[in-house]
DNA sequence: TGGCTTTGTCATCAGCTGTTGACAAGCGAA
DNA sequence: TTCGCTTGTCAACAGCTGATGACAAAGCCA
């Protein structure tokens, strides 16, 4: 990525480890686990593969980094109570392919289904998105609503993924923006 | 399956497609397309890999297959409008583990992240899921309306694979199966 | 019986994967 | 300089995968 056709690397190990981390984490937002190769995220940073696992441990240990540098509960639920439904329903309707914002989300989502990431999947997803969100919603119905906007927002992605893109008009973008706004925001404030 | 521990497989080429057929959907519902190998359904089938290539052309081909055969659409709609978000919701928090009801949409769900399976995965669930839902609820507001119930079907599966398994009480549980059909339901509705 | 097709099995292949250990080069300290 | 540690590269490995083609046996027809 930095250094595309350049000799040997800059020794730099700080700025190499950083290198191949966010070459990862852009990887493991767009393919699955098992799709991702570490001579890809290694093609990606610049980087011999082996390098990697002198960094990381292993190919789990740099998912594991990967997912553990998202943070995405603070971004995803920054801003005031009133208007998130109606900015995470932008953000879905007409978020980007892959924003910045949701990756921790997409990468989640990606590798969901693979056996080896499923743990540390497990783990993350409750640590980072789950709970955090749970409390940020909080009152009796917080963990109930939590799953249910939880569900809402990651089956949207899921969808769009289906369909390739929403693949509706003008207006019914519109209209599921707004509609969806309207349901999250009575999921969340416990209607 | 059918013949754990016998000699040779009688010789029976119908039954034989259909028990590989059978061990694939059950494979593919539980695992995804990568982590699931010919090996794996050849063994539940008691039958030899290669046999799957000469029934079904390649692994895809058999994939695709395992898919076409599940009809998802209709023994989902079927039962009568009123009650359909009821009976869903009822489904998503109670339903066992790997129903055969929606043994298509976990197919779906379990490979949607593999690049190998993706082309077929965007076709058959827009054929089999998407758009019969899409008709089934109707209206100038249809396809938004499907979107959206099938993101919330989709995503609170997704949600309880992540959790493993709601991880909710007795008392969160039916609030939550009471929530959802209510959400459903306005989603349905177009309110 | 002899030949032919169907059905199923076996050994094996090429390709890819994550991982390893040996090696080269940079770089600061003595 | 020379030593020693760090940083990066290279070639190679074992393991697994989907797929192939040769082969065996069953069943059928004449």
């Amino acid at each position: 990525m930095a250094f595309p056709v350049c000799g040997p690397r800059p020794r730099n190990a700080a700025a190499t480890r950083a290198s191949i981390l966010e070459a990862a984490q852009n990887r493991f937002a767009r393919e699955s686990y098992d799709d991702v190769g570490m001579r890809d995220i290694a093609g990606d940073a610049g980087v011999d593969p082996a390098l990697i696992v002198r960094y990381f441990g292993s190919k789990e240990g740099l998912f594991r980094a990967a997912l553990d540098h998202c943070h995405e509960g603070s971004t995803l639920l920054d801003g005031d109570r009133e208007t998130f439904a109606t900015r995470i329903a932008h953000e879905i309707v007409y978020g980007t392919k892959s924003p910045k914002k949701m990756q921790g989300l997409q990468i989640i989502l990606r590798s969901m289904s693979s056996a080896r990431a499923m743990e540390v999947v497990q783990q993350q997803s409750c640590e980072q998105f789950m709970n955090p969100l749970t409390t940020w919603i909080g009152g009796d119905h917080g963990a109930v609503s939590a799953r249910m906007a939880a569900a809402l927002m990651m089956g949207m992605t899921v969808s769009k993924e289906i369909t390739g893109g929403l693949d509706l008009s003008e207006a019914e973008c519109r209209s599921l923006e707004q509609r969806l706004a309207r349901v999250l925001q009575d999921i969340i404030d416990g209607a």
